[in-house]
Formats: C-alpha cells, structure tokens, sequence
DNA sequence: CTGAAAGCGCTTACAG
DNA sequence: CTGAAAGCGCTTACAG
C-alpha cells in the first residue's frame, strides 16, 4: 500500500480546535456535536474557530470510539447493470439520509474473491448489503457455497441479501416475489391462448429459481404438458449467448408461440434471434420480459415486461440493516413486481 | 445514526489473539504482518492462535494509527450508466490489487450535494476520484461552481478527476482526448462526401464541451460552412429527449445527412427519431455515436462509433492516484479513443 | 527477539 | 458548565 506519512498540510483536529478556542478538547467535542452542556458562549467560540480552521470531524477516530465504524458495505457482483445497480442506488440514497456512507466492494462474479471480501469486510463495517454471485462459476463447487454461507453467519455484523439470497439463518432477505411474478407471466401468456410456451432461463440463483418454479406451477395448473424441451439456458450473460439459447429453443420446439425471457440479455437474445428467424414479435412470436429493455422498446416494440419495484426494494433494504443495526429482527421480505403489459405479447392466431 | 453499542459478540481484538498465544499484542502485530523480527515459533503460534479465534485486523484502527485510512472515495453523479460506470469498475478492480477498498458517493446530478458529499469525505478518506456532475443543474450558479472547485483546492487528500474535469490546480485528470476523438469523427463524414452533418450534444462539462470543440474545428478546416442551426442540445439525458432533439434537428436542417450523437441517449433518440421519420440507416442518414449501444447494435444497425478506452482510463486513474498518494505530481492524462467503422455511416449518395 | 509505552483523533463517564 | 483521564484497536520507536 501506499506509504503512511500524513499529507503535508495536516488536516486540523479536535486539539488544533480546542487550541484556537482555548478550551479543552473534550469540550470542543461536545460542543460540535451538541451534545452535554455547553455554555452558550463557548459553544460559539468553539463553532467560530472550528469554521475558520476549517475542521472536519475525523469519521475513522470517531468510529473507532464508537465501536461502530458508521459505514456500511455492500459486496455486488459488479459496478453496473440493471436491476441490480438501480436498487443499491436506492439503498445508497436512503443511507445518505441517514447519513451513512456506503462503500461498495464488487466480486466480479467471482465466488472465491467474494469470499476474500466478505472477510475484509469483516473488520471495517457495521453491516453489509449483499447480492450473491451467480453460480456459474460456482458449480460443482459445494464448498464455496458452504463457506460463503458460514461466513456470512460469522460476519457478526448484520447482513442483508438484497435481490437474491443464499440461506443463512440471521441473514435479512429483500427481493421480488419472483415465484409470484413468473407465475403470472406464465398465467397471462396462457389467457392468451398460447399452449405451447418457451422459457429462457439462466444460473441458479434464487430469483432465476424461483421465476422457473412460478412459470412451471402456472403450467402445472393449467394442466398444459410442459417437457424440458421448452425450456433453455443461457451459457454466458451476454446478449450473443442469449441469442443463441433462443435460436436452439426456436428451432428445436416450432411449435412455441410465446418465449418468457428471465432477464436482459435472454431478451435482447431473443429479440436478436427472432429477426435472424424473420419471426415477427408479437405477430410470430409473443415476448414476455424479466424488466425493460428501454433501448428495444423504443426502437423495436414495446416490450411486456416484469417490472420489479426496485425502489420499494431499496427502501425495504436500507431500512431492515437500520432496524436489525438496532437490534431488530432479520426479516424476510418480498416486494411484489407489476406486470406491464405493452404490445410484445399478443393473444395467439 | 444508530447506536453505538457493540454486537453482543465481539470480534477478537489483537489483545485477545496476544492473550491466547501468552505473548505481548505488540509481538501479534508484528507476527501477523509479517514485519520486524519475530521467532518463527512465536509467529507460528500467533498464527494458529489469530486463525482459532478467527482475527480480521480492525481496519478502522489500523488507519487511525497510520494517519491513512486505506480507503479511497468515488464521487460520482450516479451508479450506473456507462461508459463512466465501466471507467469506475476498472478503477476499482485495479485498487483491489492494492488492497484499497473503493467507497462510493453518488451526487445524483446535484451540484449542492455535491459539495456537501466533498466535504464529508474529506475527513475519512486518503483520496477521491471525481466525476462532477454535469451542469444541467449548475447553469447560472457560477457561485458553485467556484465553490466546488475550492474544496477541491482544500481537500488536503490528492483528487483525480475521470471522465470529466474542472480546472483545478494540483488535481489529476484522466479522461478520453474528446477533442481529437471528435475531430475524427467529422473527418470520417467527411471523407464519405457528407457536406451536412448534425451534431446532437448535451450540457457543457468539459467532455461535451471538447467534443464539440473538435467537430467544429474538423469543420472549419475543411472549409464547410458550419452554423449553429446544425446544432441541437438534450435538454435532459433521456432517450425521449434525444429523439425530441433529433426530430427539431432533422425537420428544421433538412439537408442533414450525418448525424454526430454525443451520448447514449442522443444515439437510442437518433434512432427513434429516424425511424418516426421514416429515414433509413445508414440510407438516408448516417450516423456516427460516441460509445457503442449494444443493443441498437444487436438489433437495428452495427454502429459506427468512437470507442473510449475505458479500461486503459481506469487503470491510468488508480495509477495517477497511487503516484499522487507517494507524493508524485498531479497529472493530466488523455487516452485516445479510436473510431469502430461498422454500418451506420455510409458514403453520401 | 519481545514487551511496555506512547499516541493516532475521537467520545464519555467521572469529578469538580 | 468544563476539564482530566481512560480507552476504542492498532502501530512503532525505544529499551532491554
């Protein structure tokens, strides 16, 4: 790391403050923060010289003192990417409302680094927000699975799981009723007279789970025969694998009148690969999405999506760490999503 | 904030792996990182003793102690949206190897918390990467701006600039050579035989202050009559609002026949506002964008785009800022970008 | 090689 | 109302 030496011209502290108001230092925190008695006057003396100075309190002194450091982490598996980076937006603007800072370690969807940062979290914050890798780099892998999962237990520090979750005992749970969603997708889809429908699915992790078991239910109970021939998997987040596992199901099940795409690279996938076919959407072909693709609504067709109610999941995150950092209960909570019916679905010919 | 009672279950301090091992908390520190000379059974000892327990160095104290906090801010306008969210992930990824941790603040495109955010990190950070947020709420608040840019002066930590910059003397900048990348981009039209280019831009940081800059001076050197009616600005970055902006543009300038996007939504609202007209790509219009739409790309035209180099931008960033850190100057530092010739300028017929 | 001590910048009982 | 003191968890000269 870089080397220690403070920078030049040192930041003033508490003393430099105490010296120029000529007070004690215990006192000048008091009177900073408003806290315990002060007397009026020295309260402003204190305020003046801490202003002409320039003084900000040190966040790390304070922290240390208090046990509590006044940040929290989130470990995300990256930087961007839709609906993901919209809820930690949210939850970071809650935080700032709070006045809590928020700092953000990604794992790259990388399982062992994830776990690597769990640990270093560990040390230098009073909770943290998580969204677990994918598992396509973990397959196979039980034991990472296993030590992410006790760690997570180990942090002693609160965690919530916001979007998806691993199963830990303790651990808060925020994120959409995927099952219920994907459910009604496949229940819309049906009340439009689609039969044969096709479904473009990704790497286990929960809410991918939970849309295929809701698409699957909604099949069950409409007594249609569903066979995994229906169903497809991307190998790669990318729009190209997308297109591709849309191509192989397109082709192999002709019969498909409508495809449910799980999430936005399944839907440009399929958006890329309908064309390739010269499949009209919705005229040959019905598209239901897991969120908008404002780019292929603007300038292909509006899309019929899922729309997750990321703010109401921001909020819910933001305020759960705050009640369980006071003590409250890990809560479990599932924020229902919309289905915004556009003009990509249309009722079979 | 919330309270500032331990967890029930204390994490292990140096003092407790010291008891366990029955030798002094200096020796564990010294033992745990590996400095100064320690017997190598007293380290082995510490080591079992710190891994029975379960010791994560307490990272606050630690940088009390330094006077370094070992970690680095962002201020960024918002967390996603590329290409800045893809320069940040770089930046990130590159202080990993480091072993600095990232801690983001986002502005939401909000000039005054912008300066509040400045301040706050001043007092627990070792350094900040600084993307200001574009003036759409700035224009006639001279007063901020100046504001801004003094505690950017006083921040007493180094501060790079990424993307975007504001003059400040001492701080760093690396960034995209926007003037030359534009420059280029006229060249190109007009190397198709296009007389009459567009140029869609947006509110005046300096990033889309140089590009029009170099489009202009491409321009006049090639001797075109260049006047303002050619130009059209985004009164908001959303893609409603660039097809607004395309639309003003295409009916008022009818001789257009390129058109130059300076943003992602400039480029998505191009492109509906083409299609509202009926104009074809590159057909009727050509069209050149900085930063790649994948999926316009994927399922309209390939487009012909300037490429900023965002991974050599992130990595000369976190650099810049580790050579500022050891006290090395501040530097300014512009990447070149390079012009990806695919479908969606062609010659002018 | 190892320990006792001082100190980073703060907060908070405890006296007075 | 205010100050002196202790202590948060660490690191680092300084002795020994």
């Amino acid at each position: 790391m870089y080397t220690n030496r403070r920078s030049p011209r040192r930041h003033p502290s508490l003393k430099d403050v105490a010296l120029a108001a000529r007070v004690s230092h215990a006192t000048v925190s008091r009177a900073l923060r408003n806290v315990g008695r002060v007397a009026p006057q020295t309260r402003a003396a204190v305020l003046a010289a801490a202003d002409r100075l320039g003084y900000t309190p040190n966040l790390i002194a304070r922290g240390l003192k208090n046990g509590a450091t006044g940040m929290l982490s989130a470990l995300v598996p990256g930087l961007s990417g839709p609906p993901v980076s919209d809820m930690m937006s949210v939850v970071n603007e809650e935080l700032e409302r709070a006045g809590i800072a928020l700092q953000i370690h990604t794992s790259s969807e990388d399982a062992e680094r994830q776990l690597e940062k769990l640990r270093l979290i560990r040390g230098s914050s009073d909770g943290v927000f998580f969204v677990p890798t994918s598992d396509l780099l973990v397959r196979g892998r039980d034991d990472l699975v296993q030590a992410t999962t006790r760690q997570v237990q180990e942090m002693g520090v609160p965690v919530v799981f916001v979007d998806r979750y691993l199963e830990v005992p303790g651990a808060g749970v925020v994120c959409t009723d995927n099952e219920t969603a994907a459910y009604e997708v496949a229940m819309y889809l049906i009340s439009l007279g689609h039969r044969s429908i096709g479904y473009l699915t990704g790497p286990a992790v929960s809410s991918v789970r939970e849309r295929l078991q809701g698409f699957r239910r909604a099949m069950a109970e409409a007594g249609l025969a569903y066979d995994e021939s229906h169903l497809e998997s991307l190998v790669a987040d990318s729009y190209e694998a997308g297109a591709e596992a849309a191509l192989r199901l397109l082709r192999r099940a002709q019969a498909i009148t409508a495809l449910v795409t799980y999430n936005h690279n399944a839907t440009v996938g399929t958006v890329v690969a309908a064309r390739r076919l010269g499949l009209e959407i919705p005229g040959d072909l019905s598209l239901v999405a897991f969120d908008d693709v404002r780019e292929v609504s603007a300038i292909q067709v509006p899309l019929t999506y899922v729309e997750q109610d990321v703010v109401s999941i921001g909020r819910h995150a933001a305020q759960l760490m705050l009640d369980m950092l006071r003590g409250g209960p890990p809560r479990q909570i599932r924020v229902q999503a919309r289905l915004v019916v556009r003009q990509s679905a249309a009722a079979v010919r």
